[in-house]
DNA sequence: AACTTCATGTCGCGG
DNA sequence: CCGCGACGTGAAGTT
C-alpha cells in the first residue's frame, strides 16, 4: 500500500494550522513546510533566527528539522519532540503567525517556529522503510581484518587481544611481535592527529606501569597521520603504519560476510564508482 | 518577490527526471523528494541502504540530503556536491529506475540515489534567507563572561590573560589568585569528562615545566562533572567550580551586547520558555 | 540513567 | 588547504 500524500500550495496560515494539527493528531505523518519563518531555541544553548524561507520537517517520531536553503545542517533542530503544538499567535504589529512549538523532555528544549507565509505543505501518511542500512570501513570493521591479518601490520606481529581492557579505556588490539616484544595498537580510519598519538602514549604508558619489566611497542596504524603528530610520535618513541583501507577492504572483506546479494553489491558498486571517476 | 513553486504528485519516471533535470540545469532550486529509493554511498566510508519510503532534499548549494521517516540524521548525504546527474537506468529485471547521481570532489565521494517509485516532487526558486542566526551560551561567552567577573569563580581572583596560547593549544583563563597562584582555567559549557580533566593537566604541567619555581593551581569549571573525571582531577590535585551557565548569562550578558532589539528577544523568549515549562 | 567512544561527523577559525 | 577544537554535536553500546 503506497503512502497517502496530502497537499497545499501557498496555504492561507488558518488552512495551515488545521492542516498540521490535523496530521499530527490522527496518525502522525512525515509533514514537509516550506515556508517564511523565524526560529527561536532554548535549551542546552540558546539561538534566534530572523525572518527567512526554510523547509521545515516534522517527522512521525517527533524529530524537527528547519533547513535553510543551503547547507548540511539543520539551523535549529529537535532530535525528537514530546510535545508537538500548533497554535496561532498574533504579533505586535497584528500580523498572525502560525506557531509550531517543540518540547523535547530529556534534556529539556523548546523549539519555536513561527511561520509568517507558507508556500508549500505536505503530507505523507504510511511511509515504510524498513530496509537494513549497511556500512562498511568502519573502525571496527578495519580492526577486525588487521585482527585477522597482522602480517598487513608486521610481518611476525601476534595479535593477542581484541579490544583490550586498560585504564582508562580499551586498546584496540594488543600482540606480541617476531622479537616477543609487547605490541599495542591504535587504529584510526582517518589522518591520525594529536590527540590519537596521546591516546596511544596513555595506553603504553599504563601497560609499562602495570607491567615495568617488559618492553612494549606502540604502534599507530592510520591511513595518514599529521605532521604534529608524527613529531609528537617520535618524540615519544612510537611508531606509525599507514594502511590502505579500501585496499585492506577488498583483499581481505571475507566471502561469507558479504554472502547476500545485498552485500555483495557494495563491491559492484565500488567498482562501478571507481571507473566512473576517470 | 515570493518563491515559486513547482510540483508533481505521483509523477512518471520519466516526469521525475525531466521535472529534477530542469530544475537543475537552469537555476538551481531546492528539490524535496517524497520517494521509494535504494541509496548507495562510496567515498570515506561505504554503505547500502536497500528500498524503502524516503525524502530526499536537494538544496541550490548542491547539498544532499536522504532521509528515512525517523530521526534527526540523514541516512545518507553529500554536504555538497561538485556533479548532480539525474538519468534513467534498467534495472537487470528490467524495471526502470530514475537514478540521482551526487559527487562530491574533495574527499572525493560518490552518491546514487536510485528511485522506483516517486510520491511527491516540488521545487522552489528563488528562496531568500539572509537573516542573522545568533547564538548564546556557547563556550566563548561563558569565557568572556568569566573573564570579566572572575569573582564568580572565587573572590579575589584576578584574569590577566583570555585565550593565553600554552604548547601545546590555548588555555581558556590565566589568572592569579589572591593568594598570588598562578591560576590555570579550563571551561566547559556540559559536563566536564575525563578528557577535559586530561586537557586541564596537560596544560598545568606545560605551565609547571615551563616556570619551575611558581605555584600553580588548575581549576575546572563546568555546570557538573562526572565521577570518572572527579576522581582523576582529584587525584591530579586539580580542582572542579560548578557554574549555573543560565544564571550567569542572565547576571551579566551586557545590555551593549543585546542593544539591538532582535538581541533583546532572545531573552523575552527564555522568560517565555521557563514560565512555559511549569 | 550515566558515561564512553565513534562518526562519511560538520563547521568555523587560525596558520 | 591542513590541522585543531567545539558542537544544542547525534547515535550506539556498555556499565
Amino acid at each position: 500500500m503506497p503512502p497517502i500524500v496530502d497537499f497545499h500550495l501557498q496555504p492561507q496560515l488558518e488552512e495551515l494550522a488545521k492542516f498540521l494539527r490535523q496530521h499530527l493528531s490522527v496518525r502522525r505523518a512525515l509533514l514537509i513546510i516550506l515556508a517564511n519563518c523565524s526560529v527561536e531555541y532554548e535549551g542546552r544553548s540558546a539561538s534566534h533566527l530572523g525572518e527567512g524561507d526554510r523547509l521545515i520537517i516534522i517527522k512521525p517520531d517527533g524529530a524537527v528539522l528547519v533547513h535553510r536553503p543551503w547547507g548540511y545542517s539543520p539551523v535549529n533542530w529537535q532530535p525528537d519532540s514530546k510535545v508537538l503544538e500548533v497554535f496561532m499567535e498574533t504579533k505586535h504589529n497584528s500580523e498572525k503567525v502560525v506557531v509550531i512549538k517543540s518540547v523535547r523532555a530529556r534534556p529539556r528544549e523548546v523549539l519555536l517556529i513561527r511561520i509568517s507565509k507558507a508556500y508549500l505543505v505536505a503530507a505523507a501518511q504510511g511511509l515504510e522503510d524498513s530496509a537494513e542500512f549497511v556500512e562498511y570501513l568502519d573502525e571496527r570493521q578495519i580492526r577486525d581484518i588487521l585482527a585477522s591479518h597482522p602480517e598487513e601490520i608486521e610481518p611476525g606481529l601476534r595479535i593477542v587481544r581484541v579490544e583490550k581492557p586498560i585504564e582508562p579505556g580499551f586498546i584496540d588490539l594488543y600482540g606480541i611481535d617476531s622479537q616477543g616484544n609487547n605490541v599495542i595498537i591504535e587504529i584510526k580510519r582517518v589522518t591520525a592527529n594529536v590527540s590519537a598519538v596521546k591516546q596511544l602514549k596513555e595506553y603504553v604508558d599504563a601497560f609499562k606501569a602495570k607491567n615495568p619489566h617488559t618492553r612494549v611497542r606502540g604502534i599507530l596504524v592510520a591511513p595518514s597521520i599529521s605532521k604534529e603528530a608524527l613529531l609528537l610520535l617520535n618524540k615519544y618513541g612510537l611508531e606509525f603504519k599507514q594502511i590502505n583501507i579500501e585496499k585492506l577492504y577488498r583483499k581481505y572483506f571475507s566471502l561469507e560476510k558479504r554472502s547476500t546479494q545485498k552485500h555483495a553489491s557494495i563491491l559492484d558498486f565500488i567498482e562501478k564508482a571507481a571507473l566512473g571517476s576517470r
